[in-house]
RNA sequence: UGGGGUAUAGUGUAACGGUAGCACGACUGACUCUGGAUCAGUUAGUUGGGGUUCGAAUCCCUGUACCCCAGCCA
């Protein structure tokens, strides 16, 4: 007996119901095999995260199997390219998918022979109607269609047809097969749909062995089929399909598992359609596919995302069959919410201003402990370098501080994080009047950032040694669409018009301490007090590459923005 | 009356005839060597109208709104 995963007291969204019903009621005989299967066009966004921690995450609270299959029934869109990288982002994103992924073209064979079982049975033609005829013939959505002049042939002239349709004695367009079903159907689907069309094709996979390819509609239920699915679970563009998914496989009488619906992910800011997303990448509004701007899983891992964020987000966003836009806060959320507990802190001055300590005695270096991670213990402490001369982040001082203003500004003391207190003296500024530098003292009883009288101080800043600071280029990023919806514009708009064009600025020049020297690809720190950051996979040791992951919460941001409301 | 779906705070999501709860967001406050984190609190909801019932988000009737379908795409 398979131990079930599922807490008895965990509230089940509708398909995990039907599936632990399934169980209760013995109908799969105990199992549970679920399948992701894409097409191998695009590469996969947030949204397929949503649907592969669906029906990975079922098979593994119930004990049961998910494939990783892809849908290679049309070889003129799909490329090897699409399966790589498909498949690296499910492996990336945790799931255990066995060895190798599955692909519906090693079923050709296997679903040619069923399609002849259906001819035989005068339940599948051949027919000779044009695509632009065969849409007229399928009649409208308040009419009804007409039957081909081809659907009376006999299944041994079908037979005859369809072999030399496969053996490539037809030209592209020509024939197609077609199910025998009815062409006045208030379901546009099941008006004699096509089940194979010509197609002298290259195929990425199967090569040249065929000319024709199968439908969709007629494929996938038997790929679920032949891979013993329980559950074949798709979006809600497929319910009008399902009649037709059934019809299939009671017609040919074979394993017939249930397929249901589900609401695809839409979140805000941001765009999901597979066309969408190419354009932007192909009309260079972006640098790639994993452009950190981009919700493709491969642009938010290069962006900093960790997987343990992603499928929190898709356990917590749940399912359910109306669509619905999530906020992108909540991926957000998620997203600080792991990142806190298992990002280092480093301290990186994004915008620096030379800080020079004057009682500071000249060429000394001290070497403070800071800790690595407040959040985990075992994360254990580093050395931090103090001198003479530093960085502080520009916008953490005011040469006339407002209200709520708690940082640097002239006669106030701070502390600087892990070492001392400091108290500004002077501001030294250029001919222009721009402030290039700020003299300031520093207490040496205060070493560590405690003052042994007992006094406080209203603000802590990050910063660092210019003596020993390594340089970087930071790229910060913002929302792609300055609109909530950027899907719905008026009629005449083209969606890139809403594109942001502040969503990436990219800042050199940046002071980061010494002990991120290493930093490899994508490891992710937490810069203290500005947010959670990743190393690009541009970044070298002797360029160092940054990306903005996400900004810590920033209350001073917002006292800011209402002050400026009053103004 | 083409057919198929769906409606719960600003956004998501529970409640399966019995106190409309949770999360995110927003707003207060406490605490803090990150204006982070944490903690406490406030805010705000059943698509309209009828019924059935002691009792309805839930059952019935009837409107309304939104989504999907006329590829030889998936």
């Amino acid at each position: 007996m398979t131990e079930e995963v599922n807490e008895p007291n965990e509230r089940l969204d509708f398909i995990r119901q039907i599936v632990a019903d399934d169980r209760a009621s013995g109908k799969w005989d105990k199992r549970t095999h679920t399948r992701f299967p894409p097409e191998p066009n695009g590469y996969l966004h947030i949204g397929h995260a949503k649907s592969i921690c669906l029906n990975f995450g079922i098979a593994a609270e119930f004990g049961g199997k998910c494939n990783l299959r892809f849908d290679d029934t049309n070889p003129c869109k799909e490329e090897q390219e699409y399966v790589d990288s498909i498949t690296d982002d499910v492996k990336w994103l945790g799931w255990d998918f066995g060895d190798e992924p599955l692909f519906a073209s090693d079923y050709f064979q296997q679903m040619y022979d069923w399609a002849v079982d259906l001819i035989k049975k005068g339940k599948a033609y051949v027919c000779d109607l044009t695509a632009e005829e065969t849409r007229d013939y399928r009649g409208t959505l308040k009419e009804p269609g007409k039957n081909s002049p081809c659907r009376d042939r006999s299944p041994e002239e079908n037979l005859d047809l369809f072999t030399r349709m496969k053996n490539g004695e037809f030209p592209d367009g020509s024939r197609t097969l077609k199910a025998k079903i009815d062409m006045a159907s208030p379901n546009i689907n099941l008006r004699d749909p096509v089940m194979y069309r010509i197609l002298h094709a290259h195929h990425h996979r199967a090569g040249d062995g065929w000319c024709v390819y199968p439908m969709y509609d007629w494929a996938h239920g038997l790929e679920d089929s032949i891979e013993g699915i329980t559950h074949s679970i798709c979006t809600l563009e497929f319910e009008n399909h399902r009649p037709l998914y059934d019809w299939f496989l009671d017609a040919l009488d074979i394993y017939h598992p249930q397929q249901i619906e589900f609401a695809r992910l839409n979140l805000t800011y941001t765009v999901m359609s597979k066309r969408k997303l190419l354009e932007l990448v192909k009309d260079n509004h972006v640098s790639g596919w994993d452009d950190p701007r981009m919700p493709t899983l491969s642009g938010l891992r290069r962006r900093g995302f960790s997987p343990e964020a992603i499928r929190a987000f898709c356990k917590i966003i749940s399912v359910n069959k109306f669509n619905s836009t999530i906020d992108y806060a909540l991926l957000e959320h998620c997203l600080r919410q792991h990142l806190n507990k298992t990002s280092p802190r480093v301290m990186a001055v994004l915008d620096p201003l030379k800080v020079v300590i004057t009682n500071y005695p000249e060429g000394q270096t001290d070497e403070l402990d800071a800790v690595n991670n407040p959040e985990d213990e075992s994360a254990g402490t580093r050395k931090v370098p103090f001198s003479k001369v530093l960085y502080i982040e520009r916008e953490d001082f005011m040469e006339e501080p407002p209200k709520k203003f708690f940082r640097l500004a002239p006669g106030r003391e701070v502390r600087l994080r892990y070492a001392y207190f400091i108290t500004c003296t002077d501001v030294i500024k250029d001919d222009a009047g721009n402030i290039v530098e700020l003299h300031c003292t520093y207490d040496p009883e205060t070493r560590g950032g405690d003052a042994p009288d007992g006094r406080r101080v209203k603000a802590t800043l990050h910063w660092v040694s210019d003596e020993h600071a390594l340089d970087a280029e930071v790229r910060l990023y913002d929302h792609l669409f300055t609109l909530e919806n950027p899907d719905n514009v008026e009629e005449g708009t083209h969606f890139t018009e809403n594109i942001n064009p502040d969503s990436l600025k990219v800042l050199t020049g940046c002071k980061i301490e010494p002990s991120v020297k290493d930093a490899t690809s994508l490891d992710r720190f937490q810069f203290e007090r500005i947010g959670y950051f990743c190393t690009d996979k541009d970044s070298e040791p002797e360029k160092l590459v940054f990306n903005k992951t996400v900004g810590l919460k920033d209350t001073w941001a917002k006292v800011q923005k209402q002050q400026q409301k009053k103004k």
